[in-house]
DNA sequence: AAATAATAGTCAGAAAAGGTCAAAAGGTAA
DNA sequence: TTACCTTTTGACCTTTTCTGACTATTATTT
């Protein structure tokens, strides 16, 4: 597996151990911890926590810096229309994927159901597409079916 | 034999093997497996992996990228390939609403899915596109959760 | 206050994949 | 033989990840 992968990994699995899900790390910590260089960290942190996926990141720098990992749970009760607004008007495969998740815990939907909206806003169904068309028609998409099934 | 034929045959008794039958392969791998150029191997991919034959097929690049290979449609399942050939590489908004009942009524789906498909693929989530790459998305979006879903 | 140490950030370029396309080579049927 | 289709190859392209040199900020010591 990726150096990336494993770092978001591990990040996500120790933040999920954390009483109300922040994580505080050194960053030359997790540097050596999977034998890096430290720029690699904000690479993972940059690709992987961007707010858009659920995360929210405060650093620090100076003696006793640090990079903290929040996990937002921003979802209310009402769930779907939570999505549906934070849904612009344009979404990348990625973070299409991040609330198929969203939606699966929180039970809104099934893994079938999961499973054709992915197929349906992936990368592979939109091939025709310039890349701009693509994330604007996988939104449109999301929302129309969220709209009509859920 | 063949170079595709028996790169063909090692990947689908490779398929078979796996457990969940998706395969994952580095592309590199493979060609150096059959000593030949890494683009035999997307030419095997593209005419004997394609869709219509039962098999979906992602990608991704860059370090620690891959080829991976899954099994959706059991071999020599013909219904796959009858639903790829008729629906072509268009299909508007009308027709699409035939398909999904023909599907229903044969019970190659259910309804939740057909209400999906539906939404998925509504004049209304393609509505940014143009006229002529609203059909042919379409087509794309309908035959790729298909192919998911049976 | 100034200097030093301890952190983290940025950015460009190298490296590691896979993708595309067209030309050359090989087969096959008329 | 010719015409057409399939396979094979290679040159060049794009995306994603990884690294390292240099920069910026904050804390601590002098």
């Amino acid at each position: 597996m990726n150096l990336v992968d494993m770092i978001e990994r591990y990040i996500k699995e120790e933040v999920d151990k954390c009483e109300n899900d922040i994580l505080e790390v050194r960053r030359s910590d997790l540097a050596s911890l999977f034998s890096c260089v430290p720029s690699q960290i904000n690479y993972v942190i940059s690709t992987r926590f961007a707010p858009e996926m659920g995360f929210y990141v405060e650093t620090r720098r100076g003696g006793g810096g640090y990079i903290r990992i929040k996990k937002v749970a921003s979802y209310g009760d009402d769930i779907v229309n939570d999505i549906f607004d934070k849904i612009g008007n344009k979404m990348s495969q990625h973070v299409a994927d991040v609330y198929l998740k969203a939606l699966l815990d929180y039970n809104v939907i099934d893994e079938k159901t999961a499973l054709i909206i992915k197929a349906a806003t992936s990368d592979k169904a939109l091939v025709n597409l310039k890349n701009e068309d693509k994330d604007v028609t996988r939104a449109n998409i999301f929302k129309n079916v969220i709209l009509n099934v859920i």
